[in-house]
DNA sequence: CCGTATTTGTGTTGAATTGCACAAAACAAG
DNA sequence: CTTGTTTTGTGCAATTCAACACAAATACGG
């Protein structure tokens, strides 16, 4: 692997070329060219085929890639050839579609937990999962060494809350509070807020 | 309103900067500057300013910004200074959250229906809607004049609803679906895939 | 084995984006 | 009214990102 400092936008098309390229092997291809791919996922060949070669030679000439092996080796950068633990935070509408969803396995992920601070919520079960109760957050991140947490409560709580994940040791939060965080430079925070998404569109209608 | 072509990158900041800015007007604070924003948003003062003067003037030297004006100017400059009625094409977890989700609410947006093709949930209700069929749904779309749909069917059937909602005249879609759609140039897609933003973050553990 | 077609990886160029720095405006205090 | 402080808007420089274009490698048909 290249040791030279990747840019994040080319780490974060990754996952968008792994996601086409799944699809592509469910449906029994096994090879694909920068052109095929970039039909895909709307992108031009020549920044995938760049993209790509920032981690190596992956394809061969003249005939493109390797679905399979092309996958393997994204899921290597990524370091998704493992299976992550992920806990989720606030057993509400959004951590229970969360906990229910089937989607995270085959891309890396395995929810792990749910924790609430509701005390009527708490020991409840959601789907296979008994909700917990935050106060034991701390201790149980550190005992199962969690890096990943998934943030669905509402705005007024989430930066006490992400507060807490980061003291707890985790170091990537999903957020789905429609807020900003403020966390130290060696945690990442990715945001998804469906209002924002919305606006980022009707700008242009 | 300056009537050159404002980049993409920019226009996907100005919904951050209006979310920030109605967290610090609910806080009861009138004006703030570039500096502290920039503070809230994790975003340099300069390119905030750069970002805001394409579309105005809007702030006062040695003052800053009044957060009202500069809130009502970003949602004229959005269209969101009025409210966008939503359809939600699938009604399983994701879409019943999306249906109960009160957040939509002074962002610009109002869920007006909700489709689905399973005979079982069609006429069933979720929370104060009814599911439709989907089999009404060019009509409805047309009907009401609707431009903004959320997607939420399973990833197989993405693209085949996505093309409906195209032919119904829908702009803008906000796809919950794990793939990438192909849509003419003048509708809109945005993507929110929890996997791929997870994965956007592993890369850096 | 040869000629044609395909497709990668990358050096180079050009475009887009961000950062820097400061004049000018606004305000507050005395 | 003057002086000192704050903060915007913006020209310019630096950096980052994307597009272009092509040599080199591979496959294939005959
Ligand atoms: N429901 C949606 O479709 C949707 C869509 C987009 C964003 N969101 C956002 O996701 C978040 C959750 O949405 P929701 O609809 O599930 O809300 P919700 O109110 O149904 O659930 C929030 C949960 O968080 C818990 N909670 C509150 N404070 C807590 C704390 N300090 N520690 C731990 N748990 C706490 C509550 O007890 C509740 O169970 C909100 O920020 C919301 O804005 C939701
Ligand atoms: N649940 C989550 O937390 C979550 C998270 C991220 C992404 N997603 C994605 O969102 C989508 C929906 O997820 P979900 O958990 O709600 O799934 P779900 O299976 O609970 O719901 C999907 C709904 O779509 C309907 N549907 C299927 N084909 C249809 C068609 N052609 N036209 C109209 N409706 C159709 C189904 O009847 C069902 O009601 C999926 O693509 C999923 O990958 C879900």
């Amino acid at each position: 692997m290249n040791p030279n400092k990747i840019p994040d936008i080319i780490v974060g098309r990754l996952p968008i070329y792994l996601r086409a390229l799944q699809r592509m092997a469910d449906r029994g291809l096994k090879t694909t060219s920068s052109q095929e791919l970039g039909e895909h996922v709307g992108i031009s060949a020549a920044q995938i085929r760049k993209d790509i070669s920032q981690f190596g030679e992956f394809g061969k000439q003249g005939t493109g890639y390797s679905i399979q092996f092309l996958m393997d080796n994204l899921r290597e950068i990524l370091k998704i050839d493992q299976i992550w633990d992920v806990i989720v935070v606030g057993a509400g509408d959004m951590g229970s579609a969360l906990v229910h969803y089937q989607g995270f396995q085959n891309r890396g992920f395995r929810v792990v937990m749910i924790f609430d601070s509701d005390k009527s919520k708490v020991g409840k079960k959601i789907g296979e999962f008994v909700v917990e109760d935050i106060v034991n957050m701390l201790e149980k991140i550190k005992s199962l060494n969690i890096k990943l947490a998934m943030l669905t409560v509402p705005a007024v709580a989430a930066q006490e809350v992400a507060d807490k994940l980061v003291v707890a040791g985790i170091k990537a939060i999903l957020n789905y509070a429609p807020v900003s965080l403020n966390v130290p430079m060696n945690v990442k925070v990715q945001y998804i807020d469906p209002s924002v998404h919305l606006q980022r569109m009707t700008y242009y209608l």
